[in-house]
DNA sequence: TAAAAATACTCCATAGGTATTTTAT
DNA sequence: ATAAAATACCTATGGAGTATTTTTA
């Protein structure tokens, strides 16, 4: 029994004729004579009484065709179904973001992607850093937008932008005090690693890439923190930062969303590499992925790109 | 797009392998791997991401396993119909009969009927004899339980039994008054054509193979009857020949069936052949006949054969 | 007698097989 | 290193064809 077997019967039911059906169906009548009494011989039931003209559906041929129908109807729909996938218009994708990021990310994303492409929707999924890595190499999300690099080398990116990765201290905290050189460059004055050495540095958890890239600079550096105060998410330690507890490095990008009475003073580290972070799209090495995936990468690049 | 192919994607789905899915569907790995991307391609979608072992379902891979389900379920409701029909747990079949005859022949047949086949539905199609043989011609009912011959020559028919078939005269009728010769076989008194001389003729429809026979009968002997009444219905010519209205001829079983006090005076014609009507069952010639008919035709020889 | 279905046969497209290479863990 | 999937190529089943006979109206 296939679906050429049901399409072949419901059409002789509609034609009440094999030959009719047979011309409809662009193949032969001996072809489609042929076609009913095989499928008659494998049910083991007789679906057509043709020892009248018109033939005439027996009782087993008229609960297949009914039950046919609703077969067909599927059918139907499935290859809808596939169709608008196809042509993204019924498609979705898991995107899996920072909690911070998430924040500023999408607002700017998801308009411009869903005008673009109405029939696509997106979930997303917030975690930090090890999460989401998890979470791609599981295949609970597509992709992830995350700072760079990665370093699972399961792992493959695509770099998007770079954005600052500032010092953020309280307004009341001495260091604002100081006389700074403006750079002409940057908004931001610039301020010596030596200028910290007695502050508590809030630190994001070990595996997100702010928090690599800092200790790696200090290590390369010699310096110690003082003490260190360990956070999960960036909007933490830039509260804590704020409110005189310590230092954070933090994104320029959380700045803006920030009510401006909770925002501190701002700073980049002279001579320090890590004072950027590129950040991108992160999906499984070698994975498939799908029209929807891609249509929302070239988005994203279209906008920070 | 065939069940094969659906059944292929729900079982590579389920184990997330194409080689144990090929196992469990008894084909050979490159077979199937062919077959997933034959389908893939074919309906322009990737349904599995096979950069990870275990395999992944895309999103297109998810919505196509949802909705085939649902195809696989109704073509096992298939299925199981069919079965059923072959194994007469679920047929059924529609039955034509006169009023008359109706009465006296299903709650025979039908208890036996059900008791051997309960999966077998029966529907009754009540008419007069012209009427049963349009709709076993149009198919509208199976066969139909009718007075033998039937003459009409795209028909055929099976012999049951045969019934006497008496005039009926009302009980205060002066021929009652006569002695008559208690026949030995018989247990209805003989009487002559020429003792009914001056009597009205009840007749059924001229389609009736009860008036049919009569009127023959009554040519060959050159008798013609002084008045005539047309009526539809055997029972009603039998009241209205009780009630004194004229003679009818009728088949002894409508007598059991009638209470005692409307009951009239039974006579059968001398040197008659119409003294006896041969019912049987009638039915379209060279018709496909059912298992369930058969299986009918048998019970109604085993009960009056 | 004409139209429809069945039958007899021939052919070829393709699902499935075997052997092997490539890929993922 | 090993197991899984992909690829290349071959085989054979069965669906569809043509020609013809049988059946129905």
């Amino acid at each position: 029994m296939e679906f050429r077997d049901i399409q072949y019967v419901l059409k002789v039911a509609e034609e009440r004729s094999i030959s009719n059906a047979a011309q409809k169906l662009f193949i032969t009548q001996p072809s489609l004579s042929q076609s009913i009494a095989r499928i008659e011989e494998s049910l083991d039931v007789r679906l057509f009484d043709r020892s009248k003209k018109p033939l005439l559906l027996t009782f087993a041929g008229r609960q297949f065709v009914k039950t046919a129908y609703q077969i067909l109807n599927y059918e139907k729909q499935l290859h809808k179904q596939m169709k608008d996938i196809a042509n993204l218009k019924n498609e979705h994708i898991t995107v899996g973001v920072s909690q911070f990021r998430g924040k500023y990310f999408f607002p700017k994303v998801l308009p411009v992607f869903y005008e673009k492409y109405p029939g696509i929707t997106v979930s997303i999924y917030e975690d930090h850093a090890s999460g989401l890595e998890n979470a791609i190499l599981t295949g609970d999300i597509d992709f992830s937008v995350e700072v760079l690099p990665v370093k699972n080398n399961e792992l493959s990116y695509t770099f998007i932008n770079k954005e600052k990765h500032l010092i953020v201290v309280s307004p009341a905290h001495p260091l604002n005090n100081k006389l700074r050189a403006e750079s002409s460059t940057a908004s931001y004055p610039p301020i010596d690693l030596c200028e910290l050495q007695n502050e508590t540095f809030i630190y994001l958890l070990p595996d997100s890439q702010s928090r690599i890239q800092i200790t790696n600079f200090f290590k390369q550096e010699n310096f110690t923190p003082k003490t260190i105060l360990e956070v999960k998410n960036m909007e933490t330690a830039h509260a804590l930062a704020v409110s005189g507890i310590g230092v954070a490095f933090v994104s320029e990008v959380i700045i803006p969303y920030c009510n401006p009475e909770f925002r501190g003073k701002y700073y980049i580290l002279k001579d320090c590499v890590p004072n950027q972070l590129n950040f991108g799209l992160v999906y499984r090495k070698n994975a498939y992925l799908s029209k929807a995936v891609l249509a929302f990468f070239a988005v994203v690049k279209d906008i920070f790109g």
